[in-house]
DNA sequence: ATCCTGACTGTTC
DNA sequence: AGAACAGCCAGGA
């Protein structure tokens, strides 16, 4: 039984939640795998954003992991995220982390 | 239908 | 504080 028949699939709601996120914000892949209505389902998250294609308009550099850090596999594009986050107002600590007590999306707009 | 892989998380040593 | 282990869900071959 589909739990959201609104949603074609779990991408959807996914891609949907981070959709979502308002800018100068982040959130986590647990957060958002949370609100897609997918507890436990960060690595799902992750999945769903590796599997973006060239044209969407996500912003998938709001998403990072629960210690606040770029989780990217790919080195380059974990630069870019973290050029994206910085040219939005999210300073990332000389660790190259986020300040989620600060910056950290709630859930709501 | 089965197996493998993967942008993760929380707990414990 | 850093590293290791197990649990978790969904899609592709």
């Amino acid at each position: 039984m589909t739990p959201d028949p609104a949603a074609g699939s779990s991408y959807a709601r996914i891609y949907a939640v981070v959709a979502r996120i308002p800018r100068g914000r982040v959130a986590t892949y647990g957060q958002v795998a949370g609100l897609a209505g997918i507890p436990g389902g960060a690595r799902q998250v992750g999945y769903a954003l590796a599997a973006l294609r060239a044209g969407h308009r996500l912003p998938w550099h709001r998403v990072v992991n629960a210690a606040g850090a770029i989780s990217l596999r790919d080195p380059g594009a974990a630069e870019e995220q973290r050029f994206r986050l910085e040219k939005e107002g999210i300073g990332l600590g000389a660790a190259g982390k986020v300040d989620l007590r600060l910056d950290r999306w709630d859930g709501e707009m």
